[in-house]
DNA sequence: CTGTTAGCGCGTTCAC
DNA sequence: GTGAACGCGCTAACAG
């Protein structure tokens, strides 16, 4: 086992005087360049691993010299999530700089095809890479291909496009989110109680809200719901889904109804935001911390619900992870490095009030 | 809100031309160096603040020219979460070597005080950072405070020696953790069942697998589960706590007598290594999947034991993050940059069979 | 196909 | 207290 790492500072002159070669020789190998014969990039080849080279990522990006513009595409209108997404874009303002990276932050519709197409027609020739909150629909799937078709660097963020072309997806898992999201609900709910005649007894209602059946990602937490407790919890009897379009105060009626509809009902599952809307309505009832409840991502309202006991647990992703596997890959992508796929996997996470950042 | 990020490439040369000063001058005042009088100095710092200048950190990078010795010390004697560090460090060696920064991986036993402590003294001279997994013990804080005195930049990593003067801590909060598993056993083990008096019924008994008593991260994780548990979940009884010094044989065995001692056993919680004793101990006595297992840290073990159900969940930290959050911040430590916080916070994470990355 | 050379933006001697 | 000038390691334009 090597225990020393980075021994002897070696530079690009290093390699070329080794190989026999000039500077310029050396560097259109390393760069993968043309112009050079085969036995000559061999040569350069051969001293690079002998002496263990690796350029200086400083001094190529400044001898560089370039700059770059990314966009990142995402929904107008202020829910939660994207505003700390934005809020960690920012945040990394240093970061960009730094690598001569100039950002725009597009707002828009992301709901609808059209105008998400429209927007992402005008990126060309502004920018070098974009980032986008995808929406899966043809009409995307055509506009994303026409980028990269177009020479930008694409990824998807939060919400992928996965039969397009685009080059990395920077997001969770969301069949993984919300199998996590069933089983915190079974396995909370506990086992279930075993009636007179040996028989399972049916373990109560659990509600599914959701934003809307047509986003991919919120379809997809359902999904893997609804496998995890049909396989593992099938005493339990999932409530047909309700939409309430992440909205708080449509979420507040939904789940009015859904008391009033269930009695049964002993837990919610939200797989989106606007979860204070949920809370309101037990609050209400009188069934706050009574009714098990597990919802999506961390904001000051469902800090909240977590702390007092309204939410059990939260699945979550971490806006700031994202932000910077997003950056990494875009630069990665722009300058033609590798990414290490390791270091770009997004976490589901499970948040308690335990373990609360 | 402003949606524009780094518009026009700045150098020091703008911002000395604007203040009126040479490139020199600007340098001492942007880099806080004497020499430099005061109207002078605010001259420069307005003219910064105006056009909003960041240094491009690859040029400072080159310019500085300047290599670092970091030394990462470690326990010696391959346990599973140790062997990850190590090689997450071997695999950051890319970004080591582009900041010109030679690592050395120092093997040591680090639960004796004394010999922890004279591999400590031997640092001073051939390192100018120190990570290490650390001891809290007089002996050790001394040895801490003696290198930090000696000018060396010194953090402690998954283990902390909180009274000493390391500059930083890279690792979990372990009551956090131990809250954590506390909260998971309650839940998973579901509420009390109310006895025909409407009292309370003991829930049973729940069984604590530990490292060492002495400790500190097994210590404070202890602390944490008993602390939910006991305010929690009364009607569950602990036992006292058994050390296996996280050996898999030793935990076998605890297990196997912990079985026979106590009938009434419902869960066992692991505050360390050498999960799959206790595993193996269960499967012998056909209990696996019957009594509640939380542990930590994801290794293949108890990835296999979570796959297959005879853990709930873990508790873990990510040895990735907590590596390159070591890196970053020695780095900065040696090169006199901020520390951003938020970044280098290490989570507890849950993983259930669902969300295994 | 190959070599020479002038910067990239900042740190760091030195003079003044 | 201040400024001029050189060099860090690499890239790219140009010359051969």
């Amino acid at each position: 086992m090597n225990n020393q790492i980075n021994d002897a500072p070696l530079t690009l002159r290093d390699v070329a005087a080794a190989a026999g070669v000039s500077l310029a020789t050396a560097d259109r190998v390393i760069n993968g360049r043309p112009g050079v014969s085969a036995k000559t990039a061999l040569k350069v080849h051969e001293a690079v691993q002998r002496l263990g080279f690796r350029p200086l990522a400083a001094a190529a990006e400044l001898a560089r010299s370039r700059s770059w513009r990314f966009a990142v595409v995402l929904p107008g209108g202020g829910n939660r999530f994207m505003l700390d997404i934005a809020d960690n874009i920012r945040a990394q303002a240093d970061w960009f700089r730094a690598r001569r990276i100039a950002v725009e932050i597009v707002e828009t519709d992301v709901f609808d095809a059209d105008t998400l197409a429209a927007e992402l027609s005008m990126l060309p020739g502004r920018f070098d890479a974009v980032a986008l909150v995808a929406l899966d629909h043809p009409r995307i799937r055509a506009a994303i291909d026409d980028l990269v078709e177009g020479g930008m660097a694409v990824v998807t963020l939060v919400s992928d496009a996965p039969s397009s072309r685009r080059q990395h997806y920077v997001g969770i898992d969301n069949i993984a989110a919300g199998r996590t999201a069933g089983s915190l609900v079974g396995r909370f709910l506990g086992p279930p109680r075993i009636g007179e005649a040996g028989k399972v007894e049916p373990g109560g209602a659990v509600g599914i809200v959701t934003g809307s059946g047509s986003l991919r990602d919120h379809a997809e937490r359902r999904f893997g719901f609804g496998q995890v407790l049909a396989e593992e919890y099938p005493h339990l009897i999932r409530l047909p889904p309700v939409e309430g379009r992440d909205d708080p105060d449509r979420n507040r009626d939904l789940v009015r109804r859904m008391l009033a509809d269930s009695p049964d009902l002993v837990a919610i599952y939200n797989t989106g935001e606007g979860s204070v809307g949920i809370g309101e309505a037990l609050a209400e009832a009188g069934l706050a911390r009574k009714i098990l409840c597990v919802g999506h991502e961390l904001t000051p309202a469902t800090r909240r619900m977590l702390l007092d006991g309204t939410f059990a647990a939260l699945v979550a992703q971490d806006p700031g992870h994202e932000v910077r596997s997003m950056a990494r890959v875009l630069h990665a992508l722009v300058t033609g490095q590798e990414i290490v796929a390791a270091q770009e996997h997004i976490r589901v996470q499970v948040i308690l009030r335990d373990n609360l950042p």
